[in-house]
DNA sequence: TGTAGCATGTAAGCAGTTACATGATTAC
DNA sequence: GTAATCATGTAACTGCTTACATGCTACA
């Protein structure tokens, strides 16, 4: 499928970067649904200079250090467009190793599952927490033709999302703690 | 991490089984939230023999056919309940390919974007009546030790999670279409 | 002068998918 | 007889992570 392909190109289709402000781009909004490490960033633009959808000048910063700025070619935007256009059967739900857990969870005590879900429900707060703050900086609905309307709708939903989550794990912590009482 | 490991685990502490009755498990329930192709399954269970986590009977069916049926060990299950019970951080967000193309989407004219986004509530809101079709037959909530404990918060975590996609769907659709008026 | 961050790359290995490969059993 | 399903495996490849490897720049 290549989606990391998609990515860079969606992000080169914003302004011009490097490598590594690509990496920096997935550590932020985009990393609430796809990240990758420089890693696998450094090869997948060399690969896309090969396949001309991507060009890059060398600029010099300081004295000696080389920094590659990628740019998106015409080429580039026509793939990047035509994979926007495509529209595909919903994924395979993702894989989830606590859910797997709780699926396997009546080996457990109920005081072990309590805990285990009372942690998870703590760091998941938090993490919606820090995903509203971000979304106070959106005081309106941003122009939907501009960058920030997809930045603030994959927000929307992830906070949504996050939201979703925590309630599962409040009804889940709430079954064991009747089952606790009725024993 | 070797989650794969433990899912198989679990499985086989619940009732022996071959490698092919694992394989359809993972198209049923426990398709939400984990999943394995029977060339990853087989492999697996070879090791986990060699390991000494599993052991098999080789049954006969029919005149020829040669079964496997594995069951776990008592270090298996040993294996299996440290696992259950780590406390571990959570889990990165995952990833999502149709949240990267909305994310990208003021590339789009709205009609298409408004086309995209229904193609997926369909889809989504099928996949969410199917999960409730199978919410029906639990009437109650199922005794905290048994199997079923776990196959019912995993339904209903699945359910919730289904909702709440089509919630942020229906939010962004609606967004579109109030642009598309302002226009 | 030290350290945090900028900057770019490669190699080994694990997890997972697709394709290749084979054959038996059951039910119609 | 034939088709669907049962049943088990391997090989090649993609995607991704972890570790290895190097060196510069800005700022305190």
């Amino acid at each position: 499928m290549r989606t990391l392909k998609y990515a860079i190109l969606g992000l080169l289709n914003r302004r011009p970067m490097t490598g590594y402000d690509i990496g920096k781009e997935f550590n932020y909004e985009l990393s609430e649904f796809w990240y990758a490490k420089h890693s696998q960033i450094y090869p997948e633009l060399k690969r896309l200079a090969k396949e001309e959808f991507v060009t890059y000048d060398i600029e010099i910063s300081g004295d000696i250090l080389e920094k590659k700025q990628y740019s998106i070619t015409e080429k580039g935007q026509k793939e990047l467009l035509m994979w926007l256009h495509k529209d595909e059967i919903i994924e395979k739900t993702p894989k989830d190793v606590f859910r797997l857990r709780m699926y396997f969870s009546n080996n457990l005590d109920l005081e072990s599952r309590i805990h285990l879900l009372e942690s998870q429900k703590m760091q998941h707060k938090k993490r919606l927490y820090a995903l509203q703050k971000i979304l106070e900086q959106y005081p309106v609905v941003p122009d939907y033709n501009s960058d920030r309307f997809g930045d603030f709708i994959i927000l929307e939903g992830a906070i949504i999302r996050q939201e979703s989550l925590l309630k599962w794990l409040d009804k889940c912590i709430d079954y064991c703690k009747k089952a606790q009482e009725e024993k």
